[in-house]
DNA sequence: AACACGATCCCCT
DNA sequence: GGGGATCGTGTTA
């Protein structure tokens, strides 16, 4: 499907020179800057020639070996490996049996953090977000695991590096008025301590922030 | 057995 | 159109 998009340009998709991606320096932060400063950012994906376009509205911050709430707060296995590579480097996983998440890999190498991107916003190939099923309004992307299936993201993206103009990609967008924060989703595992902690941020007032249970 | 969730029910405004 | 219950699904520790 070719899309009709004024604000892209077709041939500018071949260098995306127009859409740098975020350098690993800005991922070789603390956690929880990392999932604040990521709101506002554009998520890119390029797949089957289609490029489409996410504003990063909602993100939580797992913290490593410290964090009862993070996967890698134990010990490293086959699942967790990506969080104990570099920065800057995707960490996809399954859970429930049929939803993927997407996380962005933070902190130096070793130090195993991440930030789950919970909900973006359509800026740009919306239509080709849509074609695959047919879902009402902002339920498209207004979830963690929504928006893996609007933006086709599958474990075929596990390790992927984000900081290359290839594929899966963060660019630099224009940060919200006010960040809001809360407890993380989905959590109650977790030690009081880490399952209260407000490391939920969100963009204050954005329609396409997630609906918690 | 539990799980960083979502779709579909049902019922209530 | 929204709150609450329920279940699907396959991987993980």
């Amino acid at each position: 499907m070719a899309h009709t998009d004024p604000l892209i340009d077709v041939n500018r998709l071949a260098n995306t020179a127009a859409l740098p991606p975020l350098p690993r320096d800005f991922y070789h932060r603390d956690t929880l800057a990392v999932a604040r400063d990521l709101l506002g950012c554009r998520l890119v994906r390029y797949y089957e020639g289609e490029l489409m376009i996410a504003k990063i509205v909602e993100t939580e911050a797992y913290r490593g070996s410290e964090d009862s709430a993070c996967h890698a707060h134990r010990r490293k296995t086959p699942r967790t490996e990506a969080m104990f590579g570099p920065p800057g480097h995707a960490y996809v996983y399954l859970v429930y049996g049929m939803h993927w998440l997407l996380n962005v890999v933070t902190q130096p190498e070793g130090n195993p953090c991440a930030v789950l991107i919970r909900a973006v916003e359509p800026v740009s190939g919306e239509a080709a977000m849509r074609a695959l099923r047919d879902v009402k309004g902002r339920n498209l992307t207004n979830g963690p695991g929504k928006l893996t299936r609007a933006l086709r993201i599958d474990k075929t993206l596990y390790g992927h590096d984000m900081t290359q103009p290839n594929a899966l990609w963060i660019t630099a967008g224009t940060p919200p008025d006010a960040v809001a924060s809360g407890p993380r989703v989905g959590i109650d595992y977790a030690q009081p301590t880490d399952r209260d902690a407000p490391w939920r941020l969100w963009s204050e007032g954005n329609p396409w922030v997630s609906k918690t249970r």
